[in-house]
DNA sequence: CGCGTTGTGTACGCTAGCGAGCCGACGCGT
DNA sequence: ACGCGTCGGCTCGCTAGCGTACACAACGCG
């Protein structure tokens, strides 16, 4: 009912490699903390490293009309940061940023692009998790369009509680409203709601998923088609 | 200001390969008619074709919760159709709707995923154009939440018209509504709109684009912020 | 020529969410 | 222990767009 197998202090993406091109990628990585609120690409940047999250995750970000942002995706371990190059595009053409603080392995863009070219396994690998990425942008598209607030913000808090870890997540209601492209009142409102049948609580900051069954429950269809999607497509091969 | 670099009669995609791979790329190819409201492919199915338009082209559809629709991309002679192969899986994520009809070529999946592997410079442009793809869907995602019907008609109206390749369009407010995923009052009144300010004519499911300048000026900028970036990283290589 | 079909205009009440702002409460730092 | 900055609850009036429904006009077919 989520994202992973259970398997945690890895990525999803590397443990599921042939030890031989597992190694070798790894030995190439170098293993950085990533602080929360720090940007790693903003939109036309050029890639210079590649992320694969261990237990941090983040927030891809779509900024348009200079100015309007909205998340569009998000990367944690089940994925990675960085995907443009795997249509070796060293561009990254969304904002990056670190929304849930840990560890993630790092590797040079010019070094995993020759990996890429090496390793097919890895190569096959990655881009099934890249179709994956596009098929959820599009159903985002009409999620964002179609549904409500209240069961947006529970997919959302599903989705991050499954990267973070933790049923413990550091957020505002401010944090949130930018994430969704609400606003804050209207967060205020949807969590308390959400608050008010049990699904979680929250003080200050903090927020704790108590009841994630029922969350999923009030969460748009989206969220359990997105896992349903990650686990046929990345299961195959 | 638009798509396109005034080359009639073929698809961009193809036009810009080398003559050799160009050649062994059409040898394959059939030339096949599409008609309007032809579904090409559900979401889900085997990707038996990969078309590439010419003079007609197709909508990209999102189906959510086993109903809704909103169509997220189209494909006309500027891409092409069947673009999740091009990373290895032969699966239809999309409601493939033919929307204006006219001439594609049509090679099929086995033949194309050979010459993939065999024509490197094949494989490189419809990365870029698999980029530029994911690029737009993912502003996608914000415009169609923060931009209202007027300026989202506007754009799709530019769209439209750019593949069509022709100011006249064969489009009713139905028809829209379903594309913008809004109603069909909503879409009346956007229309008219923009017919008060000469920017279009329209009558019984026929739109003619009069001003197109005037057009873009409505539209939100991301019509201008596609095209831009269809340009830009189409044309390095 | 008449009739059904299709496309468009418009009106009604309604809701979700907006923008702006205010206030209280919590808690961290000094 | 106090004070200030942050966080969240809540209110106000407002707008875009919804769902539904009806009416009329144009077209096309017999």
């Amino acid at each position: 009912m989520s994202y992973f197998l259970h398997t945690p202090n890895t990525n999803q993406l590397l443990a599921s490699l042939p030890d031989v091109e597992r190694y070798a990628l790894m030995a190439d990585c170098e293993t950085v903390e990533l602080a929360f609120g720090k940007v790693l690409f903003q939109p036309g940047d050029t890639i210079t490293h590649v992320y694969f999250p261990i237990d941090s995750f983040i927030s891809l970000i779509a900024v348009i009309n200079g100015g309007i942002r909205l998340e569009v995706a998000m990367a944690g371990r089940e994925g990675m940061l960085g995907t443009s190059l795997v249509l070796g595009i060293n561009e990254a053409p969304l904002l990056a940023l670190v929304q849930g603080s840990g560890t993630a392995l790092r590797i040079s863009a010019a070094r995993f692009q020759w990996l890429l070219e090496k390793g097919p396994v890895l190569h096959q690998r990655l881009n099934k998790y890249l179709y994956v990425v596009m098929n959820q942008l599009a159903k985002s598209v009409a999620c964002n369009h179609f549904h409500q607030i209240e069961a947006r913000l529970a997919r959302w808090l599903l989705m991050t509680e499954d990267r973070a870890n933790s049923a413990q997540l550091q957020l505002t209601h401010e944090f949130l409203a930018m994430m969704l492209g609400v606003r804050r009142a209207g967060i205020t409102l949807a969590a308390s709601a959400l608050q008010a049948r049990s699904l979680i609580r929250y003080h200050r900051g903090a927020i704790v998923v108590l009841d994630r069954p029922g969350l999923i429950e009030t969460a748009c269809e989206c969220y359990t088609e997105d896992c349903a999607l990650y686990a046929r497509v990345m299961k195959s091969l």
